[in-house]
DNA sequence: TTGTATGCGTTATCAG
DNA sequence: CTGATAACGCATACAA
């Protein structure tokens, strides 16, 4: 008992074909059809159906998401609330509509999106992930359908495929910088999953600048750690054990920054006071620690926002070549983080 | 250029009816055919087209989820990212999928709730707020439209949809019972805005708990901010001004108990040795910051699921009367709360 | 400027 | 057990 284009055609006393052309807005109808037609609408409270709409058309107006795969990491972390709101308000703008992927596991995530894409239920697809040889990537390249990741492509798909992300390597010489000008000299390093292109971006970023102010690497001072928070605090343990422990620290995630600021609490060594601790994204937490992080901003909101710019872009016209997109970060200057002192 | 139905159809010499029973999976078709349209299905690489599909099921199988219009807010707070991601594991387990609403302002969301609804683009709503004098509920009320409520309804609704939420004044009196067995005997109640149902509902928890003890009520231990970190920080100085300042807090929000954690750090007063304070929600944070939040668990992952499970249920059978379900809550003992000693 | 006719890819009804 | 055929609601090519 829904209301269609029909009956509003009945009503107005015109053609549903006309009905429709006001409904596109076409300029060769007549201001005073188009007006009528629009009263009839209002008065019967007509509403397109976007799935007769979306089949004629083959177009959804929809915007597919892709979490990645651990199922409970991508809500963990604040990162991904973050880009989501950054798609979120482009798509609104623009008026599309977003689709959010809930598979849990890599295989399932390459069928939905199979199925996303040859069900044709949307017209783009943003990844919010990154790995290596990922099967997702290779299909979508091959059915040539309009996507675009949030993050770092692997190398030999740097000219296939449009993405945005940070210029990590730069943003972390520039944190190293920073500490090295606070006359720190032993710079520990803390990544996250050493095989991630962010941590290898980041500790190449900071290996560049400790080179570059002449300070041998010393392999002792890198550790890794997968867990997010855990991470952090394993690592400080690790740290402080060595002969001459460092006087800095440099964390690569937020989150993994708190645990190192707990262990130090727990240790009794006083941040900033004894120890400098700086880290990256700037997420909310990082404000709210005790005492606030000194953090670089990488935007992530930006990196949604311009994703989503992207992928519209590549669904108008799919011709443009692929490009990348590299977003400003930002140094936050806080508590953490002061001029080292014999 | 997309295969389509037909095509499956000449090439197995069946009816494009008949391969529609086969997807269907139709129990009187012969296994002789099934087997064979099934195997052309795979070598054509055929996949159905969704809109196709819905337009004539009139039916999507699509959860819609409204996120709150404080267009910043929502994916500040950690608790939406876990509900979310408890709504995923329900829908996806079911085959359903998402469609996550974009809109910002409270007047934009009710429309964009009237085109899902009309245009027919999601089979149900979950939505992740509760006001009071929601336009939004009474207009999917008018259409019967399948929706759920993540929180608690306005009291005139409690009978008419459908919602899921914790027992807020249950959870509140245990916490501050919990208090009040460690000794303490002038517990303030840190709120977020007054008006909203958790609030309300957590402070009359917190007053029964504290009149069941024979406790005279102090107005002047009661504050509320709508800030969710930065309030803490004031409701600390504003308490640690009253004559007699209180020896424990209890803060219905975990970020902003961080803050409370912070400005109390900053004035040196000790937790838990010279302060307890605990919260609710037991959101990731609450057991990163130093030290770790004793906190209630409200199960915000469950929250979700069942959500899902509900509109679900709603969507299946529309007839069946609205019910509200009740999530448990566990207190989570970490470091923030210590026996009162003078 | 507007109307007619047809197709989009499925499902469902009705025959056979 | 299977095949024709008519919807579903809309958009567009072609006519008028």
């Amino acid at each position: 008992m829904t209301i269609t284009i029909k009956d509003v055609a009945k009503r107005a006393n015109v053609a549903p074909s006309t009905v429709s052309r006001v409904i596109a807005n076409n300029p060769n109808i007549s201001m005073r059809t188009k007006e009528k037609v629009r009263s009839v609408m209002e008065e019967l409270g007509y509403y397109p159906n976007v799935n007769a709409r979306n089949l004629v058309n083959n177009r959804t107006n929809v915007i597919g998401v892709i979490m990645p795969s651990a199922s409970y990491a991508p809500f963990q972390n604040p990162f991904f609330p973050e880009v989501l709101r950054g798609i979120t308000a482009e798509a609104n703008e623009k008026r599309y509509g977003l689709y959010l992927s809930t598979s849990q596991t890599e295989e399932a995530i390459l069928d939905e999106v199979k199925d996303m894409v040859h069900s044709r239920r949307v017209d783009g697809l943003i990844l919010l992930y990154s790995t290596i040889d990922d099967p997702v990537i290779d299909f979508l390249l091959e059915k040539s359908f309009p996507f675009v990741i949030v993050g770092q492509p692997a190398e030999q798909l740097r000219e296939a495929v449009s993405f945005v992300n940070n210029d990590n390597v730069k943003a972390a010489k520039m944190m190293t910088e920073y500490l090295l000008l606070l006359k720190h000299n032993r710079i520990a390093f803390i990544g996250g999953r050493s095989d991630a292109f962010v941590t290898i971006d980041r500790k190449s970023g900071y290996c560049e600048a400790l080179e570059a102010a002449g300070i041998e690497l010393d392999e002792s001072l890198m550790v890794y750690h997968d867990e997010i928070f855990e991470g952090g605090e394993k690592a400080v343990i690790e740290l402080m054990s060595r002969k001459t422990p460092p006087s800095a620290m440099i964390v690569t995630d937020d989150l993994m920054a708190l645990g190192v600021l707990r262990m130090l609490f727990s240790m009794n060594i006083s941040v900033p006071d004894d120890m400098s601790v700086v880290s990256f994204n700037n997420v909310l937490m990082s404000k709210l620690s005790t005492p606030p992080l000194t953090t670089l901003d990488i935007r992530i909101f930006e990196l949604g926002y311009k994703a989503a710019q992207m992928v519209r872009q590549r669904i108008l016209d799919p011709e443009t070549p692929p490009k990348g997109l590299i977003v400003d970060h930002h140094l936050i200057r806080r508590a953490t983080s002061k001029t080292y002192v014999e």
